[in-house]
DNA sequence: GCGGCCTCTTCCGTTGAGCGGAAGGCAACC
DNA sequence: GGTTGCCTTCCGCTCAACGGAAGAGGCCGC
């Protein structure tokens, strides 16, 4: 039977290809594209093999499936992602080189925070979170100051949605949650204990941009038996040199 | 009139609507993609609104568009790009604390270098690659170490295409080329002085895969009237590091 | 060694998603 | 007000896309 029952585009099928790869599935046979789509497994042979011509897919002599090199190439030249690192890098790298902690700098998509760069020493306390990886506003450092500088609508849809629980300190209740921003605002500068992982504390500061909005967050992450006042002079430092780089006026 | 005159597919020409962006050209508007890729305006926009509604776009209030968080999201799950990265980080971390200078992480692509990391410091040397960027194989520290392990089928290609000259010294004599890769495989390093730009010199040594194969290169890059020869120990050490990281068997 | 199962590839008749020119709205400029 | 250029919407037409069927090949259990 000829074209999309449903009515879907032949580009969105094609998007759709690439998003069923995950942290957790980076690599998939044909088979489970086709599964994990709900294409026929024609329609998903010759998507796959379309994206595999072109390299925003690779096939290893297996039949295994990756993200091609060719994606990510053309990927990089987000503003929002590789350009933001750029700009970023030598103040991130200061400050690691200060702490040897791990140093984190996300934005925020929707109600998450999305990590374009991060940098870990090998001694670091290990943490969760990866380049190109989410994790929810209300839990993490650089979270709290995207969601304290966020339009009142972001906000309110994530107090509105369930703030999951990681930890027995994560805050769930949106009045605290409010407070918690409204302190975020105040002190420019959000401490998250233990709110995503009981080991770690994070240290976060706004990135400004040029147009006076906050566009990223920059933190540093180290184990929960720390006092975070040490910290907050650097992490405020690098996240303002950053914003200076951006062309912010502060 | 239906249907593309040129029979080609509708993802082939949402992949090129993509591949429009550049380095130059970060963000085009509608007319632009249109023009650049060749497509009817109404074609175009069209597959931009899909490309944009998922993410792979984004527009601006001005109607600029660049490439979208989605995209490098997806694309960052890139074995070979990200993956890769992620390994190396900490010595990439290690060989610029020591040094301060450029650190590049590079795989081959075709026959480019494409650059997958880079690290530079306030005032080290300038240089010209970019994360995301590609440069030739035979005016590159990086490259000529990628050139020197890849199959034969790629160097003789390389070396029967047209060897672009970028300086005075850059080689573009196959057979002094042949020599010098053999030079590079004998010491399992490469040293580019001046190839690519006058003011800099490169350090390179391979990167090794589990499966004996050379899949990456990473290179420092300094001052062209620095020695080469303290800088060795460093980048073969912190190589080596990334090929166990990777589960090389030195 | 063989049958069963699964993956992947190729074929091909069918058809509606994709095609792009035309028309028009809108903004900027003179 | 007229001109220019960009972007958006419409819509008749048609072939790229559709996916079931068939088959090749590999792996595994008996």
């Amino acid at each position: 039977m000829p074209h999309s029952p449903s009515g879907e585009t032949v580009t969105s099928r094609a998007l759709r290809v690439l998003a069923t790869f995950s942290a957790q599935r980076r690599e998939l046979t044909l088979s489970d594209l086709a599964r994990l789509t709900g294409l026929p497994l024609t329609t998903t042979h010759r998507l796959v093999g379309e994206l595999a011509t072109w390299g925003a897919l690779e096939r290893d002599e297996q039949g295994l499936y990756r993200i091609g090199l060719r994606l990510w190439e053309i990927a990089a030249l987000a503003p929002r992602s590789v350009g933001l690192r750029e700009a970023a890098l030598p103040f991130l790298e200061d400050l690691y080189e200060a702490t040897h902690e791990n140093v984190h700098l996300a934005v925020r998509d929707g109600d998450e925070a999305l990590y374009v760069e991060r940098i870990s020493g090998r001694h670091a306390v290990s943490v969760v979170s990866r380049v190109g990886g989410r994790l929810p506003l209300h839990a993490t450092g650089v979270g709290l100051v995207l969601l304290a500088y966020a339009d009142v609508e972001v906000q309110e849809r994530v107090m509105a949605g369930p703030l999951r629980r990681f930890t027995d300190r994560t805050v769930t209740s949106p009045p605290e949650l409010r407070r918690l921003l409204a302190e975020v605002r105040r002190t420019r500068t959000a401490i998250s204990p233990g709110y995503l992982e009981n080991n770690a504390l994070s240290v976060a500061a706004p990135v400004w941009g040029p147009a006076g909005d906050v566009v990223a967050a920059l933190s540093i992450v180290v184990p929960i038996s720390r006092a975070p006042g040490p910290f907050l002079p650097a992490v405020t430092a690098a996240a303002r040199g950053v914003s200076r780089a951006l062309g912010a006026r502060l």
